[in-house]
DNA sequence: TGAGGAATTGAAGAAGTCTTCAATCAGAGG
DNA sequence: CCTCTGATTGAAGACTTCTTCAATTCCTCA
């Protein structure tokens, strides 16, 4: 097993790398979701959408039960709602800094406009 | 630039996912550090740790400036030392999380072991 | 000015990930 | 049993990302 905890860490992140489980995790968030609705609120394919779910799986992050001819996921366990909030938290941080950081650039560079390409 | 939330937050995810760029963001969540230290400390090739320290650059979650000869990386804000601070704990708990569940399901499948092939 | 070290860049091939299509599985109901 | 619907799987081709090598930039010091 002995895998660097870096090495996980960006597995994880690698696996979290995707609009569509995006998405998905951030609706599972609101609680278990059926595929048939996960489907109609990301509207991709459904078999895209099957691609991205079995990733989940295999990470171990979401679990699906099938009830009858439908199957409901839902969010492995309380930590990955954490993780979410704080993602929402710190990106949303992070866009701000961002756009402030961006203000402050177009200023700064109408002195130096012609000077400098580089940043 | 309307791009929706969760793209944004899906490639904030993929930057972050890769052994080197994560080793590195701790890394300077101690402190600005000079990319000879950088070299030292995470033993890839110059070339490859300058790509990746291209790709935080160029997601501004860093910032470089040189000083004679040498250059110095520093993380761009305190947001992202909390991010890598989060992601710790968060991981180290669904590590851990994940290590209970394989004991767990080591327990229980001695009953199934013949049944069972799909889990 | 030129030799030399530190860091970056460019580009090519290898390796990985996404999308899409057809094929398959699993249950419901005629 | 057959077929229909919901969901998943497998596989091929397009597309990205990684690694590595050579070339280049930027600075220092003689």
């Amino acid at each position: 097993m002995a895998m660097p905890l870096y090495q996980a860490k960006a597995e994880f992140f690698r696996m979290l790398g995707h609009p569509v489980r995006i998405r998905v995790l951030e609706l599972l968030g609101e609680g278990p979701k059926q595929v048939r609705d996960l489907l109609a609120d990301t509207g991709v394919e459904a078999s895209s959408l099957s691609q991205q779910l079995a990733v989940l799986r295999r990470a171990g992050i979401v679990t699906s039960t099938r009830e009858g001819t439908a199957v409901t996921y839902a969010l492995a366990g309380p930590d990955v709602a954490d993780l979410m909030l704080a993602a929402r938290r710190i990106l949303t941080e992070m866009l701000a800094g961002q756009a402030e950081l961006l203000d402050e650039l177009r200023e700064t560079t109408r002195e130096t406009d012609t000077a400098a390409t580089r940043t």
